[in-house]
DNA sequence: AGAAACATACCGCGCGGTCGGTTTCTTTTC
DNA sequence: GAAAAGAAACCGACCGCGCGGTATGTTTCT
């Protein structure tokens, strides 16, 4: 209640660095490096409180993937929220939602392919897009955009790689190209 | 020199196969399963034999990153073989061994993006790209084709995480396209 | 005979995970 | 309102196992 000093803990907070952290931890120092004790290190918590949150090492891989999903679809809805609807609704908002992510967050948090490649992941990203195909089928079922789409997942995982900035197109003028072939 | 029955020991064969266990078990059980213990047990060798071939783990995942730019390195020139020059030449060398990679091994030892984002690894691949572009320059360099190869790489992805079918195209008409857009 | 190609047995370390205690917050009771 | 009670949040020490790696012996080829 009192607003002096808020010192009470925040145990949802603490949630959400550790699974930055581990997120962080992923890309920046490799899969290898992701281990319960760095973890807990890097969101300055003990090995006994990263799992007084998480139960074992894949709740919490569970729960990063879930999240980097969850931020994905709420940057599509957003989008769509603007953009509206009409042919390649989806296609664009997927476009735009998959750039800013490379943008915004370039190879930290954005997200891990690694763990992406892990049986447990795959399933919850196709189980999200199929669902997502299935609610945009009127405008977005076109063959021209599905390469589209493709070229989108290129970018991202070009981005992943940290691929040298001389072997790659400026992203502006990339997210324009991409928009105009996912229009009319 | 006898052809009677060739029961001389094959080390290089040997070694291929370490090199193709490590990433079919990369691919099909994730890459906390490569394991150097897991990786002889396949390859039906004892750890103490492996590490006669490959002074370290590490040195094991270096070479399968190898093989697998080389097999990629060597689809492409034989593409180019064919295909001989003109504009858009490497883009769709590189359509075609992208795709036939993940046609006829899918998923398998096709190759291992876990691997990819081991810092290790992004280098090889940017080396690799680099040299490649700057040999193609004179007619791989426009805007469109960069988009074409990213579409590839994205398709190369959803092989990878062995996407489901009812979610993708079919994989002739797929190429067909792609390799229309690298085209004149 | 000598070297290469393995097998066998072993080691130390760091990993994921557990357990009991301690602190911090919330709720109950008077 | 304070004090007691309870639960939630977290720490610190510990454990067993399986990992990468080694040293030495044994077989197989040249």
């Amino acid at each position: 209640m009192s607003e002096a000093y808020e010192r009470k803990k925040q145990p949802e907070l603490v949630r959400r660095t550790l699974i930055d952290c581990a997120a962080h931890l992923a890309i920046e120092r490799g899969l290898q490096a992701v281990t319960v004790q760095a973890v807990a290190d890097a969101a300055g918590v003990t090995k006994g409180g990263l799992f007084h949150h998480f139960p074992s090492k894949e709740k919490l891989i569970d729960a990063v993937l879930k999240d980097q999903i969850d931020k994905f679809d709420a940057a599509i809805e957003a989008t769509l929220a603007q953009d509206g609807q009409g042919y390649g609704c989806f296609t664009r908002a997927y476009i735009v939602a998959t750039l800013s992510m490379a943008e915004f967050a370039p190879a930290l948090e954005s997200t891990c392919v690694a763990l992406l490649t892990e049986p447990v992941a795959r399933k919850q990203w196709s189980d999200w897009l199929r669902a997502r195909l299935a609610r945009h089928h009127a405008t977005d079922a076109a063959p021209e955009l599905e390469i589209v789409r493709y070229a989108a997942d290129g970018v991202w995982l070009a981005d992943l790689q940290q691929l040298p900035a001389d072997l790659r197109m400026d992203r502006d003028e990339l997210r324009k190209r991409l928009i105009a072939m996912a229009t009319k």
